[in-house]
DNA sequence: GCGACAG
DNA sequence: ATCTTGTCGC
């Protein structure tokens, strides 16, 4: 598929804020999905020890049933900053790459990240989603921005994260006894169909299977380390 | 000024 | 995120 070269990746994290402020408005529609839902992509990274080179991974599924129908491995070196809120500006460009060579086009991808709940409402998985005109959800393992109430224990069990006043995601249990996890619509997606998606991806793990096969996948071509693909 | 703070 | 072995529990 085709990625929208709308900005340089080589910016200060004065501009990257800037250009988050910029480009949120493009990301705040939240429409419930339209239609079937027919492939979903994970995708996840993976950082060396020194911390200067990631593997990006993307694994498409069949939606609902969860089979593997493809995989896209990418590794690029890494210039920006670890700053919480502008993760998008490390991980998008490897993610973007893999998704470009992606054969088939995925109805919607969700990324081990956030997207709305996001202090300028313009998480990694917004980013993702906005340049690729792809639905996506943000599904993080652990909270950035807004506030909630009690999980219910059970497997399907959440809360609604609220942050300004308004609602930007859910705390969602995926597997009973494990923390929840933090769900929030990135791209063209309401909060509804996004936790809906996730809790449906939730094949006895804490972490979907679409974000758990990219993770793994991401791993393991860093221990390869045999593919190593043009940087840029 | 002091915490909080995705991966 | 990554560095690390075994270990407790379903």
């Amino acid at each position: 598929m085709r990625i929208r070269q709308v900005h340089p990746w080589d910016v200060s994290v004065e501009e990257a804020v800037d250009l988050q402020l910029r480009l949120a408005a493009r990301a705040q529609k939240a429409a419930p999905f339209r239609g079937r839902v027919r492939r979903v992509a994970g995708a996840d990274l993976a950082y060396d020890k020194r911390g200067d080179r990631i593997w990006a991974a993307v694994v498409l599924f069949s939606y609902p049933d969860l089979q593997r129908i493809e995989e896209v491995v990418d590794t690029c070196r890494v210039h920006f900053p670890y700053i919480p809120g502008l993760f998008s500006f490390r991980e998008a460009p490897p993610i973007l790459d893999c998704l470009e060579r992606l054969r088939s086009r995925p109805d919607v991808i969700m990324l081990d990240a956030h997207g709305i709940a996001h202090p300028r409402r313009f998480g990694l998985a917004s980013h993702v989603g906005l340049l690729a005109s792809l639905p996506s959800i943000g599904c993080a393992k652990s909270r950035l921005v807004g506030a909630h109430e009690t999980v219910p224990s059970a497997k399907g069990g959440q809360a609604p994260v609220y942050y300004n006043h308004s609602k930007v995601g859910t705390a969602l249990r995926t597997r009973a006894g494990v923390r929840p996890v933090y769900v929030s619509p990135g791209y063209r997606l309401s909060v509804g169909s996004a936790t809906a998606m996730v809790l449906a991806c939730a094949h006895g793990h804490r972490i979907p299977e679409p974000i758990r096969a990219a993770h793994d996948l991401a791993n393991r071509a860093r221990r390869l380390r045999s593919i190593q693909i043009a940087e840029m």
